[in-house]
DNA sequence: ATCCTCCCCTAC
DNA sequence: TAAGGTAGGGGAGGAT
């Protein structure tokens, strides 16, 4: 408050005397006034009254509005002691006379003559409950709530009609707030007894304070922000009723302890196999990052529109736009969840710690005043702000306010919403009927931007925060347009963004340059819908939602790789400074399968060869969605990819043959499609061949070849398509040309590369231009006329660019302007379903264009002005635009589980085992997963495709990686071939862990695609039997591996656990830390990966930069040794047993338990040479917090186990010495301490259960 | 020239 | 203790 109070005052004209007019008054304007709310806001701090940023009952004197809706009306009038509600005029006349005026005159005539007059009269008698604020008589808390009661009992009648109390009471009240007393509100004083009057100590200090201010105010306005912050800063502490404080403390705490996302034990995911789950649904960011496609789908799922439609949007004519903001939404939740909080600096976080690193969700304007934002860790909240008080998420609730509000708009995140209020009356009048409705129902305020476009009104609504509207923009808004340009557009009278746009682009690029002048006239990215259409958007999604659900065809997995030498995460569990890195594959056509997904995306994590060990974050994104035309379809004229070709190395061979003979004119097109068939093939094909080319008639004559152009219009698409898909199937299929002799085992991609390069470059290098025209004139004569569908992609590829180009336009052309006339027509779905080649002729045909930019799409036939136009101007890539909206789906967690062992992670990591034991490429192994896959030819094509990119990569990274970098990408690599070759469960557990969170992520993310959750699990159990196989093996290797429960295991463990805390937590902080030493000698500092920014001030999804980047570190011992990475002491996963039986493949866990530990103590062999030479440590190296959770999680195991065998044995007196042994450990430190508490409860809860009496462990009460 | 992949930045 | 996600725009640079 002070601090706005002091920006705003520096900014008051000097003359303009600074007086106590409004000593008692505290105004909260209500929609918009004239003069503005900020220019009132500058009249109250000039004036000492004060400007509530949000109405209370119990601090705001007055309610300032220039107009009210009807709902904020009835609202009012239901009060029972309304609070006066004035128009602004009443302030600027006040000041004009020089002192406060009755407010007779001023009362909204709304309010006036309605029944609600009465009370409203009898408030302007005097009202007692209506306090000044607080927070000026602050530090002399206690007292007010007996105030309050006194006030009402005696003040009450005191007051004359007209709204002035008499001198006698002026004083007494005066007098009441000098002892901290609040008194009643004035609405008249002595100017000059005020003046004579000693200001309350803080109240002191802030005119201190604002004396300091005025003295600076030739300095640059950012430093009196400053000032004015800090100062804000200093007084403000003590200004909380404690009563009411230590109340919203209470309260607050109470809603913590009340809610249950994050209670009890973080379980272990060996029993949470919904680890991904969990994470995201205490997420807020997860909450806030899949509101608009949650809040989308409800709305398509409820038809029709409320209220009024906007004016139709016809070309000439200026929308008005109305952006809508909640004023800090989550807080704001709260507050109207518990007016307590109302004043009270507040801030929404999971954790309400001093010394937390939980992010700070949002806060409320009274802790803003702090500087506490979003973002922020709540531990530096805290120091900003000692009083703050904390409330957790409520989720639900917000759910709901959002939902009241987005009945008829379009939502662009949880707290905002677009309206079209075109033609639907005066904007700010309609706008504060919003938002007093908005209030009405959900008790939050909103504020409103109103403007000719999305992106203006959304600019607007900054200027009208918190609780205000704004129509129209300074121009100095504009990106771009400072203080010069700003001067250049006055010139011509253009003051307002309005008039910016109301001027032509051509004008102002002439005034300002072409590239400036085309900036400032920023459209939306997409043409918004009106409401009208909206709902018609809605009902089309719902259909095609209900009948596919969203599909993708581009999958790309995101990982965070830790980046060597990494210093402790600063955020708790964090994923500290990484790398990051994706792969992504382009599928043939889009898939929904979560099977699929998940498939392809433990590929893409293999692809990526990174120690599952050192994965930190893990994401899948899905993009190319078929229900985002613009990403799913081919630029026309574009030339098919190469990548295509090795789907049918058997017709290239055969088009490869054909050119080596020499013999053109002898083989046909037709005959070079079966080229390479078997004799089985060219059986069975021959008999088709003939009706073939009937089909191949027909289809000419549905292309509209052979018709004239009136039959054209008469042939429907159906019938197009359905002809083709005949057709379709009468082309030998890529699989049976692959299966043929000696074409299948090479890599196809390399024996074409090959081929090509000993034939077509050649053929051109050696035959000078005129062979070399002329062989292009004889490709084109011969290969003109034949559908591109007809021909193999390889084929295709195989000839020389220009040609290729030619053919393909050619055939484009040939069909355009039919298809052209039908675009709208096109049933995506339909489609879809077609062979790649097949459809990609019929998007060339259609001119589907994929249109990333902005640009037009290149069509080879230049007929699409007219069907611009008649399609509404849509503008570029057009087609189809209202289909959807929704480029990508995303599902990430940096913070994987520790032991995501579930079922599905488990056959992940399984199936790729069990590839890996059969030495057979990713690609080709998995017979029964093949099995399962439709006999599609496009399946063929999927497995060249990604093979063919695959190593297209591999090329790519081979070229053009130089030195270091390459370096520690192959130490990557290499770090990673290991540990595949281990053989361990340790290495088998950690696979899991990937691949339960893959699993995870893509039932979770895949959910908001319109799958459902059951099936996608159910896809996931269906995985092979090779699978299932090898998880049979793997839980006997963890029957086997499992302590014997029989032996002599408390003793064993409890060694173990007074070892273990010493290497975890060396430095005694409980947290487990290496020693690090940096720079290392042998990488420059400079020589990040390109991708490596971790966590720079204000990226990645929190706000603020807990990491920070550090050179690349060693690890290096006291003594000069490297020192044991912390995690290694935790790694085997089962350490704490001294009964292992010998297993021949898991040599790791042949030793003792206690040995095991024991061993970790000593220098670990075979280090990895990431960034720092051979000598130096691992990349793994320092603190694996996977693997420490998971050395925790098995102790806590280990001990459940054994103690329930000391039970059952009856050996209490061994029991009893465990469970100290686990609770001391358990209570000095922190990784251990919710593991081993929750072992040793469970242990004596079962004691109870079995003994009826409660097992003490030292005598004494050791809960604390 | 244009596409594609990988990556970064940004708002909420 | 604590849950650092999602989706759009856009740039660099290699492939075609
Ligand atoms: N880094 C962030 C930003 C926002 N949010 C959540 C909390 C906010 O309440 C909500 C809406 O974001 P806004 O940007 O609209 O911020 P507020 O509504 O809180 O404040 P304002 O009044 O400035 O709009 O999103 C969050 O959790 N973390
Ligand atoms: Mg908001
Ligand atoms: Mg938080
Ligand atoms: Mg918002």
């Amino acid at each position: 408050m002070a601090a706005e109070q002091f920006q705003a005052q520096a900014a008051v004209l000097p003359g303009q005397q600074r007086t106590q007019l409004f000593k008692d008054v505290s105004i909260h304007c209500n929609g918009f006034t004239n003069p503005s709310h900020a220019e009132l806001k500058q009249l109250m701090a000039l004036h000492s009254g004060r400007f509530e940023v949000y109405y209370s009952r119990n601090t705001v004197t007055h309610v300032i509005c220039s107009n009210l809706p009807d709902a904020k009306v009835k609202q009012l009038q239901k009060e029972r002691s309304p609070t006066p509600v004035v128009r602004p005029e009443w302030i600027v006349d006040s000041i004009k006379a020089g002192r406060v005026l009755p407010i007779e005159d001023y009362v909204l005539w709304q309010l006036r003559d309605a029944p609600g007059q009465q009370k409203l009269k009898a408030f302007m008698q005097v009202q007692p409950a209506e306090l000044p604020p607080s927070a000026i008589y602050g530090g002399h808390a206690g007292a007010v709530g007996s105030a309050v009661e006194q006030l009402q009992a005696v003040a009450a009648p005191a007051a004359t009609p007209d709204g002035l109390l008499p001198a006698g009471a002026t004083s007494t009240a005066a007098g009441a707030a000098l002892d901290g007393h609040p008194g009643s509100p004035t609405f008249s004083f002595d100017v000059r007894t005020q003046q004579q009057r000693i200001p309350p100590p803080d109240f002191q200090q802030e005119l201190f304070q604002q004396s300091l201010q005025q003295q600076q105010q030739q300095q640059p306005a950012a430093e009196l922000t400053f000032e004015g912050d800090k100062s804000g800063l200093r007084y403000s502490h003590a200004g909380y009723d404690a009563e009411e404080m230590q109340r919203a403390q209470q309260i607050a705490s109470k809603m913590r302890a009340e809610c249950d996302m994050l209670k009890g034990p973080p379980r272990s995911s060996k029993d949470d196999p919904k680890f991904v789950d969990s994470y995201f649904r205490a997420s807020r960011l997860h909450y806030i990052g899949t509101y608009k496609s949650r809040i989308e789908a409800l709305m398509a799922s409820s038809a029709g529109s409320e209220g009024p439609s906007p004016a139709p949007h016809a070309p000439g004519r200026q929308r008005t736009i109305v952006h809508l903001d909640m004023d800090c939404f989550f807080a704001a939740v709260a507050e109207a969840e518990n007016p307590v909080f109302k004043g009270k600096p507040l801030a929404v976080c999971h954790s309400a710690s001093s010394r937390g690193t939980g992010e700070v969700s949002t806060s409320n304007y009274e802790a803003r005043k702090y500087g506490v934002r979003s973002g922020m860790m709540i531990s530096q909240a805290k120091e900003l702000c000692p009083q703050l008080v904390v409330v957790p998420y409520l989720f639900e609730q917000y759910a709901s306010v959002s939902e009241k509000r987005t009945a008829c708009v379009q939502p662009l995140s949880c707290d905002e919403a677009y309206l079209d209020i075109t033609g639907l009356g005066d904007p700010l009048q309609l706008a504060a009927e919003i938002r007093a409705e908005i209030e009405a129902t959900t008790g939050c305020t909103a504020s409103a931007g109103v403007g000719p476009n999305l992106l203006l009104a959304r600019i607007a609504t900054e200027s009208a925060k918190p609780n205000g509207q704004m129509m129209g923009l300074d121009v100095s808004k504009l990106p771009g347009v400072g203080w010069a340009t700003g001067k250049r557009l006055a010139e011509h009278d253009i003051h307002s963004v309005a008039d910016v746009q109301a001027r032509s682009k051509q004008f102002l690029q002439m005034q300002l340059g072409a590239q400036q002048g085309a900036m400032l006239q920023v459209e939306p990215p997409r043409a918004r819908k009106s409401v009208g259409a909206e709902v018609n958007w809605a009902v089309e999604v719902q259909d095609r939602l209900g009948q596919a659900g969203a599909k993708g065809r581009t999958l790309t997995l995101k990982l965070m790789r830790r980046k060597p030498g990494a210093p402790e995460p600063v955020k708790h569990m964090g994923h500290g400074i990484c790398d990051n890195l994706s792969r992504s594959v382009t599928l043939a056509s889009a898939t929904d399968s979560s099977k699929e997904i998940a498939s392809h995306c433990w590929q893409l994590l293999c692809a990526l060869k990174v120690p599952f060990a050192d994965i930190r974050g893990m994401g899948i994104t899905v993009t190319r969605l078929n229900t985002d035309i613009a990403s799913s379809s081919v630029r026309p004229g574009a030339a098919l990819p190469a990548r295509l070709a090795p789907a049918a190395a058997g017709q290239r061979d055969a088009f490869v043959a054909f050119f080596k003979k020499d013999q053109p004119s002898q083989v046909s097109p037709q005959q070079a499609q079966q080229g390479h068939m078997g004799e089985e093939e060219q059986q069975h094909h021959q008999q088709q061949r003939e009706q073939q080319q009937q089909q191949q008639h027909k289809q000419d004559q549905a292309l509209g070849g052979n018709l004239p152009p009136r039959q054209q219009q008469d042939v429907g698409q159906q019938q197009v398509v359905q002809q083709q898909m005949e057709l379709a199937h009468s082309i030998p299929r890529p699989q049976a040309l692959a299966a043929s002799p000696g074409s299948a085992k090479k890599s196809p991609d390399s024996a074409r590369q090959a081929r090509l390069e000993t034939v077509l470059p050649r053929q051109a290098a050696a035959s000078p231009a005129a062979e070399d025209a002329e062989r292009r004139q004889q490709l084109l004569h011969e290969w003109q006329g034949v559908s591109l569908s007809q021909m193999d992609a390889s084929v295709l590829d195989a000839l020389p660019w220009s040609v290729r180009k030619e053919l393909i336009e050619a055939a484009a052309q040939r069909n355009a302007h039919h298809f052209q006339e039908r675009q709208k027509q096109v049933d995506r779905s339909v489609l879809d379903a077609l062979p790649l080649l097949l459809r990609r002729e019929l998007e060339h045909a259609y001119g589907i264009g994929r249109a990333r930019r902005r640009l037009p799409p290149a069509g080879p036939a230049g007929r699409r002005g007219d069907k611009a136009g008649h399609h509404g101007g849509a503008g570029s890539g057009g087609l189809l635009r209202h289909v959807s909206k929704r480029q990508r789906i995303d599902s990430f967690v940096s913070n994987p589980p520790p032991l995501g062992i579930t079922g599905s992670g488990r056959a992940l990591a399984a199936a790729a085992a069990a590839r890996r034991e059969q030495q057979m490429s990713l690609s080709q192994v998995d017979p029964s997963v093949l099995a399962e896959l439709p006999p599609e030819v496009r399946h063929e094509v999927v497995q060249q495709l990604q093979q063919d990119d695959s190593k297209q990569h591999t090329r790519r990274q081979h070229r053009s990686r130089l030195g270091q970098q390459h370096d520690e990408e192959r130490a990557w690599q290499q770090r990673w071939e290991e540990e595949r070759q281990q053989q361990g469960l340790e290495e088998a557990e950690l696979a899991a862990v990937a691949g339960g969170t893959v699993c995870g992520l893509v039932s979770r993310g895949m959910n908001g695609a319109g799958l459902e959750r059951q099936q996608v699990d159910a896809d996931l159990e269906q995985l092979p039997d090779a699978v299932q196989q090898f998880l049979q093996a793997a839980d006997v290797v963890v029957a086997e591996a499992r302590p014997n429960p029989a032996s002599s295991l408390a003793a064993a463990l409890a060694e173990c656990l007074q070892q273990l805390p010493a290497q975890l937590d060396g430095d005694g902080d409980g947290v487990p830390a290496p020693r690090l030493r940096s720079p290392s000698p042998s990488q420059e500092p400079g020589s990040r990966s390109r991708g490596s920014r971790d966590a720079p001030p204000g990226s990645s999804g929190g706000s603020s930069s807990m990491d920070v980047d550090v050179p690349p570190t060693q690890l290096v011992g006291v003594d000069g040794h490297e020192v044991v990475p912390a995690e290694e002491a935790a790694a085997p996963p089962l350490a704490g047993s001294d009964r292992l039986q010998p297993s021949p493949q898991l040599p790791s866990l042949q030793q003792d338990g206690v040995q095991a530990v024991q061993r970790q103590a000593k220098c670990r062999e075979g280090s990895h040479p990431i960034g720092s030479g051979a000598s130096s440590s691992p990349p793994g190296s320092g603190f694996h917090r996977p693997r420490v959770q998971q050395g925790v999680q098995a102790l806590g195991s280990s001990i459940q186990h054994a103690a329930a065998a000391l039970l059952a044995n009856r050996d209490l007196e061994q029991l009893r010495l465990l469970l100290l042994a686990v609770r001391r450990l358990a209570q000095r430190h922190v990784w251990f301490a919710t593991t081993g508490g929750a072992a040793v409860d469970a242990a004596q809860a079962r004691v109870q259960e079995v003994y009826g009496w409660r097992l003490r462990l030292e005598g004494l009460d050791l809960s604390r």
